[in-house]
RNA sequence: GCCGAAGUAGCUCAGCUGGUAGAGCAGCUGAUUUGUAAUCAGCUGGUCGGGGGUUCGAGUCCCUUCUUCGGCUCCA
């Protein structure tokens, strides 16, 4: 007998050999009905696999997230039997779930897949789904692998097992289909009912432009048929949400052929909201500390051949612009560091200056592959709220911490609640490809692990993705349809001093290398504005949306009064517009409702009459009659929660 | 840059197998003077992304180019 235990503490006695699917069962029929997978001893096991040993054992069922991409990885074998069935001499890549789903990568050989096969596919892996095969593990050996996959003709597959050791290899079985795979997977195919085919798109075997491009066909399915519809039915409201269709309909901004791809124009509105959110960081930047300064929007070469920009980048950023008589080659500059880097060295530094704080809302330009274009969220021409730490070793931490103060601050002025934050660090087992002393990565990493603690922040820690220069911490959120973004970041860079040869007096007069930290709570504004579309779905914050009240007459004769109102509310520093088409009142709500500016002062012979307005929230309909001056301390109330003091 | 899809009025879209473009909204004009999510009527508006070709004839078929969308690769 063996003993296992279960999440709650409980133990209980079985069979050597039980399954996780019999414990299930012993517990309720209902449960062993929903059981995927189980975690045994903290590792993912199918949960039909026998059991040797005293475990602790967690049945996964769709409801937990490994329970769902075991779902998922057996559904990409089963979209692989369904491809194999449709289209015989198919080679497979891979076919991992992912957050949404899966998808397998495919070679298709000659033939192509269009949009319009989807069904066809959706309905081959229904069907094989309801024969309920099992999925079957299977110990082999290399070798006989090797043989399977070279009688399939499957050069993905072999290309694969080739990093694989002996003794460690398992294929799994369903139906007429076999893959090397190192499982688990749900007990059989029965547990899908649901399946769509989202999309295709090209990758590279092995994520490497060098080699072949496959086919990965994008799939998700679910254990019921209503989770299918609720699911596009959530995504089609994502779609609602997307900054590039807000950002049309309410005017925030535009992109332009002649103009060029990839660079953005901001509209009347947008620009307002852009320079509310400069403003607002301004202000919280001033407050701690930080020098404003501005620098040009080129460079000259020399500049990023000092940097080290030009050798790494020169190929990838636009070309230089010479000037005509002499020749001088300038860029237009990618990032402000450098220009920051000359600013310090205006003039020599001693260790009672540090730290110094420069800070500018710099536009750069990159150049950004076509394909890679994306909205705002990915532009070839963008504003930074950049800003450059240059301080002593000794005060990395202390101004990690109020840098992240700084984000904090930001995301919750702005209600960005859901928001990762991802420690970078390097690659322990490849240190060459840093630059720095062992001893000063040692420094900042520890320095940025102990304010993220100290600042009590939810974070993940990523080996290996440190930039060359120094590690970094950057804040990540979703957008819309769930794809990640950066916005915000702090990196620690120990390069830039270095190639500078920036320098700093010590308290023993000797010279010093100050540390640099490049920091961007919003990361740039147009990415951040973007996610804020996204996020608000277009309603903005009071404090940020580009009118926060339409002044709405019931008939063209209460426009002089409508005119009053506006006015006095401008005197409260509140910013709106009025409606005085001659439209019906009905009809006015409406056209602002859609507009999503937050609130509607509706003013009629009553509201003349009395001195007051009729208050319409947006989304929430009538709030009854009140003064101005209590309207405006309404909203000068809801304006001061989010914007509470920096501490 | 690579793979796939798309581009028709300011916006959202229709236009079957080729026979010289259509709707709703927006806009303009007029009527209506309105009480909490669309008042009525009339009118304007498109070299169908650009260029080339096939054809008696191209929004529709072919080639090419640009842009956008979904991914891949990249991201100082």
């Amino acid at each position: 007998m063996i003993k296992i235990t279960l999440p709650d503490g409980s133990q209980r006695e079985y069979p050597k050999g039980t399954t996780s699917l019999q414990v299930a069962l012993s517990i309720s029929e209902g449960l062993a009905r929903n059981v995927l997978a189980s975690k045994v001893n903290g590792e993912v096991w199918d949960a039909t696999r026998p059991i040797l040993q005293d475990s602790s054992v967690n049945l996964l069922t769709w409801n937990d997230e490994l329970g769902k991409s075991t779902l998922w990885h057996s559904s990409a074998h089963l979209l692989a039997e369904a491809l194999e069935a449709l289209y015989p001499g198919i080679k497979f890549g891979i076919g991992p779930p992912i957050e949404n789903g899966f998808y397998y990568d495919v070679d298709l050989g000659g033939s192509q897949l269009n949009p319009e096969d989807f069904k066809k596919i959706e309905d081959k892996i229904i069907e094989l789904a309801r024969q309920n095969n099992p999925y079957i593990r299977k110990d082999v050996s290399k070798s006989d692998a090797i043989s399977y996959f070279t009688e399939k003709k499957d050069e993905y597959k072999l290309d694969l097992l080739k990093d694989l050791n002996d003794g460690t290899i398992t294929f799994y079985e369903q139906g007429k289909f076999t893959d090397l795979c190192r499982g688990p997977h749900i007990p059989s195919t029965g547990f899908i009912k649901a399946a769509k085919v989202m999309s295709i798109a090209g990758a590279y075997w092995r994520g490497d432009e060098k080699n072949k491009q496959l086919t990965r066909i994008y799939a998700i399915t679910f254990p019921k048929e209503k989770e299918l519809k609720e699911y596009l039915i959530l995504l089609e409201e994502a779609k609602k949400r997307d900054h590039r269709k807000l950002g049309k309909e309410l005017e925030l901004f535009c992109f332009s052929e002649k103009v060029g791809m990839g660079l953005p124009l901001w509209l009347p509105a947008g620009a307002a909201l852009r320079e509310r959110l400069i403003q607002f960081m301004q202000k919280a930047q001033i407050k701690s500390g930080y020098l404003p300064v501005v620098t040009p929007h080129i460079g000259h070469k020399q500049l990023y051949v000092t940097s080290g920009h030009y050798e790494k980048y020169g190929a990838d950023a636009f070309q230089p612009i010479k000037t005509p008589q002499e020749g001088e080659e300038f860029f237009l500059k990618p990032m402000n560091c450098p220009h920051h880097c000359e600013i310090y060295k205006s003039k020599p530094r001693s260790y009672k200056d540090l730290p110094i704080r420069l800070a500018e809302f710099g536009t750069v330009y990159r150049y950004e592959q076509h394909g890679e274009l994306h909205g705002l969220t990915r532009v070839r021409g963008f504003t930074q709220d950049d800003a450059h730490l240059f301080c002593r070793p000794d005060q990395i931490e202390e101004e990690f911490c109020k840098v992240i103060d700084l984000v904090l601050y930001v995301f919750k002025a702005l209600d960005f609640n859901d928001y990762t934050a991802q420690i970078s660090l390097r690659d322990p087992s490849n240190t060459t490809k840093y630059i720095g002393s062992d001893e000063n990565w040692k420094k900042a990493e520890d320095a940025i692990i102990a304010s993220a603690k100290e600042k009590g922040l939810k974070t993940t820690t990523v080996l290996g993705e440190a930039a060359f220069y120094g590690p970094k911490l950057d804040f990540m959120v979703k957008d819309a349809i769930g794809r990640k973004w950066q916005l915000g970041t702090i990196q620690v860079d120990y390069n830039l001093p270095e190639r500078f040869e920036l320098e700093y007096t010590g308290s023993d007069n000797q010279k010093h290398r100050p540390v640099m930290i490049h920091r961007a709570p919003f990361g740039s504004l147009e990415r951040f504005v973007a996610v804020l579309i996204e996020h608000c779905a277009g309603k903005f914050p009071l404090w940020l949306t580009p009118e926060q009240v339409m002044v709405l007459p019931i008939s063209e004769k209460y426009n002089d009064y409508a005119k009053k109102v506006l006015d006095l509310l401008n005197n409260y520093d509140i910013r709106g517009l009025i409606d005085d088409r001659n439209e019906k009142i009905g009809r006015k709500i409406r056209d602002t409702e859609v507009k999503k500016i937050p609130y509607m002062l509706i003013v009629g012979e009553k509201e003349e009459e009395d001195q007051t307005v009729s208050v319409r929230k947006q989304g929430d309909g009538d709030a009854g009659s009140m003064s101005l001056s209590d309207f405006a301390a309404v909203i000068g109330k809801e304006i001061d929660g989010k914007l509470a003091r920096l501490v």
